[in-house]
Order: structure tokens, then C-alpha cells, then sequence
DNA sequence: TTGAAAGCGCTAACAT
DNA sequence: ATGTTAGCGCTTTCAA
């Protein structure tokens, strides 16, 4: 059975209150009080009972945080800053994933999933606007990512559009002139929408035909969608001379396989990813990618949420993290290795 | 202001039992009765506290999974599958990372991170026999991974002696004779012992001397360590012709420095992984791993940890999981690319 | 079929 | 410095 602040009580021949004040590290215990007390605590095996305490505060101090996937290093690395952040803060937080499906998405963000939370920050993919226009739950809700949502919600991300473009420039000013796009999707407001318009628009800036033929899509964002992207393109007899994938995992993905077609990285075709994940820097070929700060990406939503907990509410506002372009042998070479910044 | 059962109760005009038996699908409610209640639960936006609900069943329907790393693709996959298992049983999991720390880990194990759970499934890295034996929590705890105990747990694993002895056999049984070890660790007890045993017995079957020479101590088990021990032991002027590595990571990190010495894989030295990640099958060479059913160790994770939630404690007992060795490049060269089975 | 009331374990206001 | 008690929001006997 499990022991209750009464049995301890019962047990020491103390009120209640005072078994409490002394789990409560309580000013006014006698030391002879409090180590009577202790000991019936440790005798009994006494542990508080977190739920009466959170039912009593009318808090958990648990906020949810839920990602699309936890194997994209992204957002694993996302994720330790978000529950370093918020242990800072006495939170905990509780992970979730949504596979990045629709109906995942939906139950958590209208608290179906995990309803034992103060706070809930989420990184959509596949929502639209209006699935979370009418959302029935009243926990504060913080977005995270690249789709745009107008929203009275806080949304923390990079500037998609703006990173992109850096990719691009930097393939530009190499001589790159055909750069394909690997990981957009159909529909007017998809994940890499903004990341393609970047594309878009460093391609027109740089006097460069924008090539739609060259904007391969895919079903998921994993490796094995950045090979099938690439081999497609190969297949239709599309040469381009470089690639800008949506993230790395289909940038390394896109590389194998050039690798095994016999077409060198960057020689022949330069390759740029997004997010840099460790994984890119330990290749054949080092990635050169777009590194978003994923550590104040997860700090400031944790702050975000837990701002809105005390029932404070300011205005739901957009939040830029920086960003960097950090640039590696595959689009380099093996002599180069600088680590240029942007953002 | 939330929302309680007795706001609608009165909102309605009816008792707080009876909103309680509308919000629960309680079967003798008339129609009319129901769809009256229904309107003042939509209207004023109820939704039922689950802290109260918690607090009085006395349970809370989560279940805590504490791993080391989520970066570590191996353990997100891992992850996933006790997310899924979880929510089959009606169960959510609160998802933590240690660090593989082993100040974390203690926290964890003694309750201090999450208490507000019915159970826990750990994945110790640092912890000893002692540091879990004088635990005061009382929610059943279940223990993941390669490290041996000696305690009244369950214990999810694969057979790790047998896996490794299965790795090294593969690579003399393609006449490899002095294979290095990467990622032991000094000390008795460490993650890497079962696997460095393995190591160990299967080279001395094999009638191969056991040279403790080459194996390699890190700090840590990600891809700079890998290569960091790589580099160790070639600069150390050894020249092994095979490298079985405590995990993927490692074993890619060791590549990249294989690779930037212009040391072919496998032709002068083949390389085997441990975990099978989705990383090892996209590198410009692909990684022959032992690859461990992480499907099956999450779903028995979870479902050891359930059945001793009833009050019910059935004997501890040690559940192996099976596992594979996948043939890769690193190992049989661009040719081969069967996917051998084991275990 | 619906209502009244007790109690899950805790904290805090109030009383002693 | 310590004790009494109400109440957080819910479910669940028991009664009507």
C-alpha cells in the first residue's frame, strides 16, 4: 500500500500539517520535531503523492513538447535543449511524437493525447491553419517550424526564406547554375514552401532561370525519400551541377546516390543540406548545411510557453533564431573547410 | 477560469453526477437528459481535469522511458516503439534523457525527475549494482541495455556476448586476423564489457591472440568519439585490418578518418557497426551492423513494466530480445549486399 | 435514472 | 510551534 501523509502523522503521533511542514522544509519545526518526524518518513517509506500536489496547485509543472520524429537528429537535439530549458525552470517536459501525421497532430494540439500538461509546444507538419483556429483547449500553445500559420499563437523558428536563400547564394557563387530543389511537396502551404521560395528567389535575384522541372517531391523527409528524389531526377536525365535538400538526412541520402552512380561531391555535383545534424560531419564527404540555433530555438519556446502560464497574456509574437550556413566539403572540396557565418 | 463538473452541473441545472455520467458514457442516461448536459459541457468549454482523475484512481496512466541520448538514432527508434506500445495499453510514455550521466541516471531511479508516473523503463549507462539496489520508489522499474545487474528487475536486452562473438566471427570468417576494439571503457562494469567479451572470446575460438592493445577506451559513444579512437590507433603506428565498434556512430566516425587517411573499407580495413541505424545504410560505404529488434525490446519494455503495474510481481526475470547481423559494404565491399541473419 | 456525499492526498488559511 | 479543517475536481458507493 501506498504510505500517506496521515499513516506518517498516525505514526509519529503528530498533526498532518506537521508531517507536511517537514517535507516542506518548513521554517517553524523544532529540530527534535522534525527528526522525529524524518524518521517515521524513512521508517514508513513515505513519498509524496505528486497528483494530490498538482491537483491542490492546479498545476503540473509538466509542459508537452511534440515533434514530428525523434530519429531526425534535429530534433533530438532540439529536444535536450527544450528539457534542459524547462529543468531550469522546474518543468518537466513530456515528449511526444506525431510521425508528423495528420491525426496525430490534431489530438495533441486539442490535448488528447496528454492532457496532464501546463504548457504544450509543437512542431507541425501537416496542420493547416485552420485546425488550429478552433482549438477547444485552454494549456498555452507554442509553434515551432517552418509552415506559416496566422495564428494567435507564439511560432519560433528561422527565417526559412532568408537561409535558403544563403544556401542558394552560396551554390550561385560557386557557379552553380542548375541547382535542384530535393523535398518539396505539392500544396500551397507545405513544410518546405518557404524553403523552395528562397530557392525561388536567389535564383531569380542571381539572373538564373528558375527551373521547376528541377524541384523534385517527396512522401517523407528520411534518407531513403532523399535517395528516391535524386534518383528520379538522375533517371529523367536531369544533370543539375547541385542540389539544396530540405534537411540533411535527404541531403546524405541524395549523396549516396551520386556515390554509387560514379558522380563526385562536389566536382560534379555540389550538395547543400539543412539543420546539420552530426551526422553530416562525419561522411565521406562532409555536408555543407544551413545550422539553425537549435539551442535558443528550444529556450525561447520553453520561455514562450511558461510566459503564458502565469495567465499572463502577451501578444502572440513571431520569433527569429539565428542561423548559420556552414559550409563543408560538399560544396568545398577537401580543401576547403572554413566555417562561414550568416544570420 | 477552468471549467469543473460542478460549473456545468449547474449551468445545466442537474447534479454533478449526472454531467459525470454524460462525460463518461455512462450507460442509463436518457437522450434528452444527454444531449442537455452535452450543451452546457460544449458551451462553457469543459473538459475534465485529469490530475483529479488521477488523484483518485490512484493512478496516472504514465509510464517514464530514460534514456542517455536521444541524438543517438538506435534509442529514438527505440522510442518509437514504446511510444506505440504505450498507447496501445492506453498508456502515455514521458519521455527523459540522462546524458548517460550518472547524477541523471540516480535522479531518475530514485524518482526525483518525474513522480508523477506508474512506472519506469531505464536505460542506465553510469549506475551500479548498488546505486539501484537501496532504491526507495515504488513504481516498478524495468531496465533496458547492455550493462549486467545483478537485481530483482526485469531486464530488456539481446544477448550482447553473443551478438558481439557473431560480429567477430563474420569478419574471420573473411580471414580478418587482428580486429580492434573501439568504445571499451576502463572498469568492470561497463556498457562495452559483454561486447569486448565477445570480442574477446570469439578471437580466442578462432585461435587468434587477444591483443588488449587493440582495443580503444573513449569518453563518450557518438561519432567524434569514434573517430577520436580511430585516429588513436592508427597514429599509435597499429594497422589492424578490421574494427568492430561499440555502436553505428563510432563505427561511422571511424570510417571518415579511414577514409581521410586513404584507407580503403573493407579492402584494408572492414568495419562493423552495433544497433543497425538508418545512417549506416545511406554512407558513401554501407555498414555491415548487428542490428538488435528494437520493436521487440520496446514492446516488451513496456509490457514488463504493466504487468507488475496491477500490484501483481511475477519473479524478476531477463528477457533477450533477438538480433541480426547485417551484411553490408564495410564489410563484403560494393559486391555483396546479402543481409545475413543471426539470433 | 438521477442526486447527495464521501474521499483520493495534499496545501494553506485559520485557530490554538 | 503545532493542530484543524476546507477544498482542489473527480468518481463512486448508496439512497431516492
Amino acid at each position: 500500500m501506498r504510505v500517506s501523509l496521515k499513516d506518517v502523522a498516525a505514526h509519529a503521533g503528530v498533526s498532518i500539517k506537521t508531517v507536511s511542514n517537514v517535507v516542506n522544509n518548513f521554517q517553524h519545526v523544532t529540530p527534535a520535531m522534525r527528526e522525529r518526524v524524518q524518521r517515521s518518513i524513512d521508517e514508513l517509506g513515505y513519498r509524496p503523492n505528486l497528483t494530490a500536489r498538482h491537483l491542490r496547485a492546479g498545476r503540473t509543472g509538466i509542459i508537452a513538447l511534440a515533434l514530428p520524429e525523434l530519429g531526425n537528429p534535429y530534433f533530438a537535439e532540439l529536444a535536450a535543449a527544450v528539457i534542459d530549458t524547462a529543468a531550469e525552470h522546474d518543468y518537466t517536459v513530456l515528449l511526444d511524437h506525431t510521425g508528423g501525421r495528420r491525426e496525430q497532430e490534431l489530438l495533441v494540439s486539442q490535448g488528447f493525447r496528454a492532457r496532464v500538461i501546463d504548457g504544450l509546444i509543437l512542431s507541425p507538419i501537416e496542420l493547416e491553419t485552420e485546425d488550429l483556429r478552433d482549438r477547444a483547449e485552454n494549456v498555452p500553445l507554442v509553434l515551432l517550424g517552418e509552415r506559416d500559420y496566422d495564428l494567435p499563437y507564439d511560432h519560433i523558428a528561422i527565417d526559412n526564406v532568408a537561409a535558403a536563400r544563403a544556401a542558394v547564394a552560396h551554390l550561385v557563387g560557386l557557379g552553380r547554375r542548375e541547382v535542384a530543389f530535393i523535398g518539396a511537396r505539392r500544396g500551397r502551404n507545405e513544410p518546405a514552401q518557404l524553403r523552395v521560395r528562397g530557392w525561388r528567389e536567389e535564383l531569380t535575384a542571381a539572373g538564373l532561370p528558375v527551373d521547376e522541372g528541377l524541384v523534385a517531391a517527396t512522401d517523407g523527409w528520411g534518407h531513403a525519400d532523399g535517395a528516391a528524389a535524386m534518383t528520379r531526377i538522375l533517371d529523367a536525365g536531369r544533370r543539375p551541377d547541385a542540389v539544396f535538400a530540405y534537411n540533411d538526412p535527404m541531403a546524405i541520402g541524395a549523396m549516396r546516390v551520386l556515390h554509387a552512380r560514379g558522380l563526385r561531391v562536389p566536382e560534379d555535383i555540389a550538395v547543400v543540406g539543412f539543420d546539420d545534424v552530426v551526422e553530416g560531419r562525419f561522411g565521406a564527404v562532409t555536408l555543407t548545411s544551413v545550422s539553425p540555433d537549435k539551442g535558443a530555438i528550444g529556450r525561447l519556446a520553453v520561455e514562450s510557453v511558461l510566459a503564458r502560464l502565469g495567465g499572463a497574456a502577451p501578444e502572440a509574437r513571431r520569433v527569429w533564431a539565428e542561423y548559420r550556413l556552414v559550409e563543408r566539403e560538399s560544396t568545398l572540396g577537401r580543401s576547403g573547410a572554413s566555417e562561414g557565418t550568416n544570420g
